[in-house]
DNA sequence: TATAGGTCGCTTTTT
DNA sequence: GCGACCTATA
């Protein structure tokens, strides 16, 4: 047990304390990994078999890395016999073993995002409803809140305060969709996302000799991240641990960013309440940061009220001051900071791959994007489309789902015209249609078709079974050959290969290359299942498939480059240097959030996390104005900066005081329709500068804000600009006339001369 | 049935 | 500014 040395008391106290529920409050950068590891591997010693281990993360690269790291403290053989992974693979698994109780397969599907939204848009359409008013996206979100808490399409007809709420937003029709939607992914034999917890939770509650298996079975559990678990995830965790409150959870209330997508910090909040008998543990010792960055850290986030005492320090050296870069617009924000880059790098000696540039917004990366081309500087990024999102990819998945579970129907309406086979829409809508009659799924409809004969013309028929001939052969072949075996078959007799083939275009051969790839992947998959003794058929390979992002993917040759990301994107990892770009009212705090305190504190957690990445030096970044949805606006420092200890920042001048210097009582005008907001701002007319000294100004100069002279009009304010190049038009409020909206090209204006 | 052109809308994101 | 998605058109 050599390596309790390498802890200082409080990681050691929290690793030995193996009995009975835990809570380590873990800073950041206080070596929360490195406990949870440790505990791990201090229980294997004590010969407590893997297998009664469970550990819970939230992304596949966080289970990954643990089970590397637990690897090399206790070799790869009894590492990998412990249950770790992410609450999603975990309990997709355990759901497998007990998919009958359900009245699910245990071949069943598991639909992305995107085939839910394709689902609730097909129901939108079947039950004749405004898909305006309906859009996927909030149905989905609304469907999905109510997962997470835990309501069941019943409970949630049933529930006046949810239909209420759904009836005063002007849709009412939601607790129907979502009835549908349960019964179709039902029949489909197909889980989302949310159901994955959800149906674990109806498992344990229904099922409780069930859930007395597992109780069994797990009897040490960790959950990393716990102040990002949501309801749903709580509840699993609560009744698992029920019998042995051997649970340990792993977290930091201040870096909890999450609740737009359901985490409630509550759970790490009252976790005192659940388990009368914990035990806390602070890791409060920051071995990542300097004492600047550590301390100016403190200095924001003690601003937030909801949160868990500690006291995090650093005893490393003092480092450098933060550092605020001013920049009159977004463009020149990206040059500032790619200079400063350059500077480093250049004279300073430091790598490419130390630096990371965060930024709220994914919509900020583009014109960062351009600055560091023009620099030469290379440069990696995070987010955009995943390998497995891309349309080739998501095809051919789709006939590994559907050879696995015919009843998919998503996967079926997918391909089953991909490549073209001549089968409409009007025939697909005509098998919607008997399926939904006959309450079966599509693929029901065409096994039995000689009963629907009538409906289809001969050719249709002739297609229909071809197509149902071909799925049964990939099926049949599924079940017996490996899995590289079956897809290369796919790809080949499904017709996707000739339908690549006949594209030259760089996109064309970019998605051969990236098919093949992915059988690269299966290759690998059906040789390691084989050398190891485990399943190497298609439908192994796709459960672990469906949960995968590529976040994880590193690769080759993205070594030496400048890190660009969403902060959110950027929790859990660290960088030597670390700009934090576009700190402005309005955009970060992101503009819903202020006059929510609950979300407000939220975001001053995220910034919180943005400054604990780095190790030695922060830059943050702001411009004066910006391009924002294809209009100039102009913004102002975010309040954030200021609430920083002024002691630890250089080169940030406060504005003039008021009250307090971010206290704004006008918003911008900007941003919301003219006829709500003229009326405040112009009570009192502009001044006339008429009379002044005036000169032409360009259009490019103009900016929102500017008081312009027009010979017409007279005086007027530039409200807002629209347009590019030759069309951009200004829109204008005058004394005399009103707002007005200018193309600038003809519009003769003058700006007082200073 | 493919494609061009217009409209809309727009935090954050893992699974 | 830009992408996703819908619609018009030949």
């Amino acid at each position: 047990m050599d390596f309790l040395h390498e802890l200082n008391d409080n990681q050691r106290e929290a690793v030995l304390h193996t009995e009975g529920p835990a809570l380590v409050i873990a800073g950041a950068g206080s070596g929360k990994t490195r406990v949870l590891t440790y505990r791990i591997a201090h229980l294997l010693s004590k010969g407590i078999p893997a297998y009664h281990i469970l550990a819970l993360t939230f992304t596949n690269k966080a289970a990954r890395e643990m089970q590397k790291r637990i690897s090399q403290l206790v070799g790869a053989e009894n590492a990998s016999n412990l249950w770790m992974g992410t609450f999603h693979s975990i309990f997709s698994k355990i759901l497998r073993f007990e998919a009958d109780k359900l009245g699910y397969t245990s071949n069943f599907t598991i639909y992305d995002t995107q085939d839910s939204k394709n689902l609730i848009k097909a129901i939108v359409k079947d039950l004749k409803l405004d898909d305006k008013v309906y859009k996927p996206n909030d149905v989905l979100g609304r469907i999905s809140m109510a997962k997470n808490n835990l309501i069941v399409a019943q409970a949630y007809a049933q529930s006046s305060r949810i239909t209420n709420a759904d009836a005063a937003a002007r849709k009412p029709m939601i607790a129907e969709i979502y009835k549908h939607y349960q019964m179709r992914c039902k029949q489909s034999d197909t889980m989302d996302f949310d159901d994955l917890l959800l149906q674990t939770n109806i498992l344990f509650r229904d099922f409780p000799e069930v859930l007395a298996k597992y109780q069994q079975k797990f009897r040490y559990i960790l959950v990393d991240e716990y102040q990002d678990t949501n309801y749903s995830q709580y509840l699993i965790i609560k009744k698992l641990s029920e019998s042995h409150h051997n649970i340990c959870v792993v977290g930091d209330d201040a870096q909890s960013i999450y609740s737009f997508r359901g985490a409630r910090i509550e759970n790490i909040l009252n976790f005192r309440n659940d388990y009368p008998d914990f035990k806390i543990f602070k890791l409060e010792q920051n071995y990542r940061s300097t004492t600047t960055i550590v301390n100016a850290a403190n200095s924001i986030i003690s601003k937030n009220k909801e949160q868990i005492p500690k006291r995090i320090f650093s005893e490393n050296e003092e480092g450098e001051k933060i550092k605020v870069l001013r920049a009159l617009s977004d463009k020149e924000e990206g040059f500032q900071v790619t200079n400063e880059i350059f500077k480093m790098a250049n004279y300073e000696q430091e790598e490419y791959s130390d630096f990371a540039i965060l930024y709220r917004t994914n919509a900020q990366s583009r014109i960062l994007e351009e600055a560091l081309r023009k620099r030469n500087i290379p440069y990696k990024i995070y987010g955009g489309q995943s390998f497995y999102q891309r349309k080739e990819i998501k095809d051919l998945l789709a006939y590994f789902r559907l050879s696995v579970n015919q009843n998919d129907e998503e996967a079926f309406k997918r391909i089953i015209n991909y490549p073209r086979r001549g089968i409409g829409d009007t025939t697909i809508d005509k098998i919607r249609e008997i399926a939904q009659q006959h309450r079966v799924s599509m693929w029901t409809v065409l096994c039995n078709l000689e009963k629907v004969a009538g409906s289809f013309n001969n050719s249709s028929l002739t297609k229909l079974n071809n197509f149902r001939l071909l799925i049964e052969k990939f099926a049949e072949r599924s079940q017996e050959e490996n899995a590289y075996d079956v897809a290369c078959t796919i790809v080949q007799s499904s017709g996707i290969t000739d339908d690549l083939s006949n594209d030259s275009t760089p996109e064309g051969v970019s998605r051969k290359e990236n098919i093949q790839e992915l059988l690269n992947a299966i290759k690998d998959f059906s040789e390691t299942a084989y050398k190891e003794g485990f399943s190497d058929k298609l439908a192994t390979f796709l459960e672990g498939v469906a949960l995968l992002t590529d976040q994880d993917t590193e690769k080759p040759g993205d070594d030496n480059k400048v890190t660009l990301m969403t902060i959110h994107a950027a929790k859990g990892l660290e960088f030597p240097n670390v700009f934090i770009t576009g700190i402005e009212e309005e955009l970060f705090p992101a503009q819903q959030c202020a006059s929510n305190p609950q979300a407000l504190e939220e975001e001053r957690r995220l910034f919180y996390v943005a400054l604990t990445r780095a190790e030695k030096k922060v830059v943050m970044s702001y411009a004066t104005t910006r391009y924002r949805n294809g209009q100039i606006i102009s913004t102002r420092p975010s309040r954030f900066i200021a609430e920083i200890d002024p002691h630890f920042l250089d080169g940030f001048i406060a504005p003039r005081q008021e009250t307090s210097p971010f206290n704004f009582k006008t918003t911008s005008p900007f941003r919301k329709p003219v006829s709500e907001t003229l009326a405040p701002v112009h009570t009192t007319p502009l001044p006339d500068i008429g009379s002044s000294k005036l000169k032409p100004i360009e259009p490019n100069s103009v900016i929102p804000g500017m008081i312009l002279f027009h010979p017409t009009f007279g005086t007027g304010k530039v409200l807002s600009l629209e347009g590019l190049g030759v069309n951009k038009k200004a829109k204008m409020f005058f004394n005399k006339e009103g707002t007005k909206t200018l193309l600038l090209k003809f519009a003769k204006l003058f700006i007082q001369e200073d």
